[in-house]
DNA sequence: GCAAAAGATTACGTTTACGTCAACGTAACG
DNA sequence: CGTTACGTTGACGTAAACGTAATCTTTTGC
């Protein structure tokens, strides 16, 4: 509670990225942390928007399209129609993640097939090596 | 059974990438067609590989990390420490991928409970509306 | 009160993952 | 036998997502 703000520096260890990464993200509108004259304060607001944007990059979605799925997550003040449309968007965003995860499960499957299978070979690979 | 080959073109139109792509990954040796004469030809392996490689791609992985991992899939004759190397490989991405699904889970759970709240929002936003 | 540290801006460089010609080979069709 | 379609190899171009100085204020510790 003492301090919801947080310097560049400080976002940068908590989150393990640089300082132009942050500065970039903002120049792109994906964040907006305020100023206190020159530099830049870090909200509790560009923190969970930063947290969706890693998490984002790390399932292979570009910038842009982050960016656009970010206003999902703050509801501000938006008008009725903007706010159908940004529902309806997020919708679209919720089945693409469902879509993913069945993907994803079907890769964890397959590997843990392969692996299973592999650790036999190997298991037989040593035998053989043992009775040479 | 009649062709186990596929000309390029074939490709493209079966997997939706373009015919620079294919010729890319070979290049990067993720890909190795067959030649007839100056011609690729893309064997069952060719489309197992690709498969993956879309697969890794839409997770985020570079080209460079989903090579590594190819190796994992198709366990050719391979010398036994070299073997044991590419189980831990797999055990390792494995663990990856499970950390993904759970990270997946979690930001699908979020989305979902926030187009609750937001359908919620919307429904009396219509409410004020009709009200006036 | 002054050097070191932290932050800012501007601008050019880099890597990844292809797109986009250009120029050529060849094979099949009418 | 010409042209149309499919394929090949360079080679250069490009968009995204930062990296990397270079240069300038602004704090802050001693």
């Amino acid at each position: 509670m003492t301090d919801d703000l947080m310097t560049i520096r400080e976002m940068c260890d908590h989150f393990g990225v640089t300082a132009r990464t942050l500065r970039f993200y903002e120049q792109k509108e994906l964040l907006s942390p305020i100023r206190e004259g020159q530099k830049r304060l870090f909200t509790r607001r560009d923190r969970a928007r930063l947290k969706l944007i890693l998490r984002g990059k790390r399932f292979g979605f570009p910038l842009e399209e982050i960016r656009q799925l970010l206003d999902l997550y703050d509801v501000g003040d938006q008008q009725l129609t903007q706010y159908t449309r940004t529902i309806t968007l997020a919708e679209t965003h919720l089945n693409e993640l469902k879509a993913q995860r069945a993907e994803l499960d079907e890769a964890i499957r397959e590997l843990a097939d392969q692996l299973e299978w592999g650790r036999n070979m190997l298991a037989s690979m040593e035998q053989d090596e043992a009775a040479e």
